[in-house]
DNA sequence: AATATATGCAACCGCCTGACC
DNA sequence: GGGTCAGGCGGTTGCATATAT
């Protein structure tokens, strides 16, 4: 039977998008939201696949984005979600507020991933390289999830890996499970930590489900830290789009919600 | 200073899933 | 029940920048 292309390629514009088609694309949605991504193009004048307009918007566009690099709480929480849900980026992004699948998706994979395997540790199943080390780190590992019905992997703390020298990799062997983050004893902290971020609690929270504006969305528009300037800088300039034409409800709750107090009587 | 190599990130591609008809 | 479509996801690519030689 075979799908029809997503949209047209012909005459679709692809690679790096400029700064007037994000204009048009930022204008489109905080007009009409978001809504039928492959009409988005059309509508909003752009010569770009739907898809490419979804992506740019999620990945780079949408006004709770954090920029920068990620914490070493976040990286711990990257980590910790990536034992249980592995390469499930969009499930760990979710829990990641301000943060994106495909930013979680590199992270991972250009420095989570080398520090992993720096402190001799599996990326993909979250284990010790080596045997020897894997056994006696089962058994502390069993110990320590007593409590947890064995379900969580150990817990690893890129804090603690930052601790280890960079040539804890070459000695390996003598790098014993003691030094190893998951035997530490405020581990049993860490799982109930991930138990409560695993778990749908998490997200109906409202301190962190702040974007939800829909009950399908598990992010919309929210908070932010609007402090950093990066990530506030193309709001500022769209002030004026909305004192002069987008007084809408939509538009209005979004900026009320995200300014700072001080840009709410001082913008610029 | 010039070149080669490594790194990081934005964007694309193809596949999957669920909704709708 | 099967076909079509749109949205979403994960893997991969390509380019710009940083670093090493």
């Amino acid at each position: 039977m075979g799908r029809q292309p997503c949209c047209d390629k012909l005459g679709v514009k692809k690679g790096p998008w400029t700064a007037e088609e994000d204009q048009k694309l930022i204008n489109f949605i905080l007009t009409h939201g978001q809504c039928c991504w492959r009409a988005v193009p059309k509508l909003a004048g752009l010569r770009r696949c739907g898809k490419s307009c979804r992506l740019r918007w999620t990945n780079y566009l949408r006004p709770d984005l954090k920029r920068g690099l990620l914490t070493d709480d976040e990286e711990q929480l990257v980590i910790d979600l990536h034992a249980n849900l592995g390469n499930r980026w969009s499930k760990i992004a979710s829990r990641l507020p301000g943060r994106t699948d495909n930013e979680i998706k590199n992270h991972w994979n250009t420095h989570i991933k080398k520090k992993l395997i720096k402190m001799g540790i599996d990326p993909v199943t979250h284990e010790p390289l080596h045997k020897e080390e894997e056994t006696s780190s089962k058994e502390q590992i069993n110990n320590n999830q007593s409590n947890f019905g064995g379900d969580q992997q150990q817990q690893l703390s890129l804090k603690d890996c930052d601790h280890v020298s960079s040539s804890s990799a070459d000695n390996n062997s003598s790098s014993s499970t003691d030094e190893s983050p998951s035997l530490d004893p405020n581990c049993s902290e860490d799982d109930l930590l991930m138990s409560y971020i695993l778990s749908d609690a998490f997200l109906d929270n409202s301190s962190w489900n702040f974007m939800a504006t829909t009950k399908d969305d598990d992010q919309e528009f929210g908070l932010c830290n609007w402090s950093d300037e990066s990530s506030s800088s193309w709001l500022l300039d769209y002030q004026d789009l909305k004192d002069e034409d987008l007084g809408t409800a939509y538009l209005n709750d979004m900026s009320m919600s995200i300014a700072p107090p001080e840009m709410n009587g001082n913008k610029h």
